[in-house]
DNA sequence: TTGTTACTTAATTTCATGCTTAACCAAAAT
DNA sequence: ATTTTGGTTAAGCATGAAATTAAGTAACAA
């Protein structure tokens, strides 16, 4: 079938849940490391990293580790993305209804000129 | 701490699927019946169904039915919500890499200064 | 060297998703 | 009136995702 791109999937399936929504967002601030990321929620730590693993993989995030420590950070090619394949199919049917309007808006004077 | 849209979630989900993406695809170019959306897929109609039901529960996609035939829609509202959501991230980080870069900029220049 | 911090890995459980077939309904066509 | 078309509903199944606990490792601190 048309359009085959895994990547597109997984940084949806990664938006979708709120607890990495919510991660994203707190990464939008600045960067974090996963102790800091996992603070504000109310579950376990592995829970997190798995969390954090989704995010990786979309490549909506990436981390690296120095000393004990894992940093990580948004990366903001991906999040363009995803909003630009959003955009390209809003704007092709937002391009069509105008069209349409104008067609209409065209037959309506030819309805006068009558 | 969570969840504070629920609807973003149901459509950040919709959209993970290639199905799915797909089926918006198709309707970027114009509006469909059920079984029209349904063609390019080797797949039972209920399923193909079913992929329409998740878009409309996220608010992505609309119907409405007439004598037997239902007819869906992009609704453009909704995908641009999406598209704000990581637009506002993703330039919320990218502002604030420009204003770090600007802070190293000037310290450079001190160290010329010197 | 001993303990603490900051993760990491593994095993397990539970629940959601994507798909199927079968049966059903109601509008159109014959 | 009967059949076909377009879609809907329901039940079941296989797979995968989200969480847990338990145990392990490596860096740094005392």
């Amino acid at each position: 079938m048309l359009n085959q791109n895994p990547k597109l999937d997984l940084m949806f399936q990664a938006l979708a849940d709120p607890t990495r929504r919510a991660m994203i967002d707190r990464l939008s601030r600045g960067p974090a490391s996963v102790s800091e990321l996992a603070k504000p929620f109310d579950m376990s730590l592995p829970a997190v990293v798995q969390h954090l693993q989704a995010l990786e993989a979309s490549g909506l995030v990436s981390s690296q580790k120095v000393g004990r420590v894992r940093t990580c950070q948004i990366e903001p090619e991906a999040l363009s993305q995803a909003e630009q394949w959003l955009n390209e199919r809003r704007t092709l049917w937002v391009k069509r209804l105008d069209r349409l309007g104008e067609y209409l808006a065209a037959t309506e004077d030819e309805e006068e000129g009558k």
